[in-house]
DNA sequence: GATGAATGAGGGTTCATTCAT
DNA sequence: TATGAATGAACCCTCATTCAT
């Protein structure tokens, strides 16, 4: 079942590996310089100093090529986040929502550009890969937090509550990431979207 | 000074002025529907019953004609964030959220697949057109709130808190009009972002 | 028997003759000075401060508008002719020629660039308007002046020599008022072009 | 520096240097036979049995394409001219004056109708091709006949009369070559001309 | 007579994709 | 396997001309 996204066929030698290396690795650039709707195969093999037929040898067409690059950077992103959250799942729960925020903002902060023209435009287009590797991570992580600490939060509904701290996750860190904002500092709104989810988590009485 | 975006000539004739309206109508509707990128003229035009010459007539070409929809689609929403917003301003802080929630939630359901096209690909393009009257509306109470009841919360640098605030209402709105959660039901997702924002405002104390 | 070219009606009414007019007087400003390609209707009838209808209910189409503008503008150019070529008929042939050179230059001096252009552009599209009542008037007195001097000149075949002068005329006077040469009198130009002429007419030997 | 009318990309396989001849073959017939106006891609690319992006991949745009045309077409016109040109420094001035007529003729006849429209269209619109190799060619030709034959003619002031003779030659080559006028033979015409440059400038006394 | 809204054929240009070499 | 020349559907936009009001 050869869907039309499936890059079409797995390089073996290591030249090839190469040629497909660059490939994306131009249309990465491309993608974050020049935005989404000026990235086009010809400036994507000039700049990896590929010919047009190379890059169809590997993928069947220009999204097949995209869907490959935002696999790719996912899974950048899934390596990161492996690495600091594979820890401390035994600390305070502001110590783990911390510890998960530096770690979503570590990861946003790997290609901040793609990341967001690929969230922008790409994901857009195809819903399904909405819900990539790194998300589910993180969305694993949020559950069993708020799982493991549910006596001491006054949450009731997990579900409503990790998709709310997942919202907040997602765009308190683009927004920082993303949209460097003047006069605020970096260290100030990392403490900040802890400050914010936090409270959500643990605010103790409805002061209706 | 006539910019790249600025409408070529207004509609006098009763005539004309449906034929813009019915221009504007179409382009809310393919945008809305197939989104930015498979946006072209000749669809407009044919979903308007209307030549291509008459879109020409009035807007100088293709962006000038989706900007003119944004401020179209804006001025909408301020319509009702006004209507919803003009009273209350004596009320607790809870309830004065509560109803800015709702408010901006309303202007989110006018029309929320056009608006979150215009969103992702338009306001990309022109950044100027980020800071809508809309926007600014709600920038603006959003400082007032957070000013007039200055004391009662613990907010100590009222630029970050503003910025959070609006972030969350920005972001939980969006995903609570534009991505209809299963298993979430709208009025308990609405409650969660006051919670989520009152949390983040009246956090009693800081437990680290 | 009704060419295309051929004017709709003729106004009658002082007001349909003015808006006729001003409807010529505003097509030769944008041929002046935007050129043959940046001329259009929508541009003439703006300048002329007429609706696009009143344009098609005197003239068939955008040709037959510029073919009356060319008829006004060769007619204004005989006037000058006419009203400088009257007398002298019993001159020097020197004094007849620079009569006429100073002559053609006038005429052309009245709308250099609304020459140059209609000459460049209109007159290659339809070479049935290249013998304007200016030219015959003009390539008449040549003739003339010619025939009555005959035996003054060596010249022996009249219809080349008159070819010739008419010629040297054209593209000297075009060269002298459409293209102001820098670090070239007119004046000096002026002389130049009658030295040149009668030095051709009076050649006394052929130096082979 | 990449200026609007440098050409896109050099053929370098004898296939791509086939299009391109004859993309540049077919403009030039297009030009030749239907004159500016109607010179649009679809005609060129349809003659030249290829399609439209063959010709993109080459030219930028429509005027670079035209560009090309013009270069090839002056040096083709300054082959000629070298080739007739490159004797005959020491001969009497009638005999050089009598052989640049000649040249400049010939050169005009390799295709005349091109030229013409080249000339009135492409020129006047990029002032910039004016000055092409053919034309500084016989500019420096003239000056350097009127320099070394200064003592024998009457000319003073060389400027003035090395503008005269060029624009003479040009005009009366232009109308000898293009406007195949009846009843007037080729060669007594270009006698003619001969006759006209060489008065001009062997004029013994001025007769007024 | 006058207006100007509406038309749509036609033109320039792009770019994903194919395929002969 | 790699190349890059060639393709052509599709897009944006212009402007001469018509016609209802």
């Amino acid at each position: 079942m050869q869907t039309a996204t499936t890059p079409r066929k797995t390089p073996r030698q290591t030249r090839s590996q190469a040629t497909v290396e660059s490939i994306l690795e131009a249309t990465a650039r491309v993608l974050a310089q020049h935005g989404y709707a000026a990235t086009n195969t010809n400036r994507i093999t000039e700049l990896a100093c590929v010919s047009v037929g190379s890059l169809y040898q590997y993928f069947p067409n220009k999204l097949a090529l995209i869907a490959a690059l935002h696999e790719r950077h996912v899974a950048q992103m899934a390596v990161v986040l492996l690495r600091d959250l594979s820890t401390g799942s035994r600390e305070s729960i502001t110590k783990r929502i911390r510890r998960l925020i530096a770690a979503v903002l570590a990861a946003h902060r790997l290609e901040p550009d793609l990341h967001w023209v690929l969230e922008r435009n790409f994901v857009a287009l195809e819903p399904a890969y909405d819900v990539s590797p790194a998300d589910q991570l993180v969305h694993g992580i949020v559950r069993q937090i708020l799982d493991e600490h549910r006596a001491e939060l006054g949450v009731v509904d997990i579900n409503l509550a990790s998709y709310m701290v997942l919202r907040m996750l997602e765009s308190l860190d683009h927004a920082t990431v993303l949209e460097p904002t003047p006069h605020l500092a970096t260290d100030k709104l990392e403490q900040a979207i802890g400050d914010a989810i936090l409270g959500y988590l643990t605010r103790p009485a409805r002061l209706e």
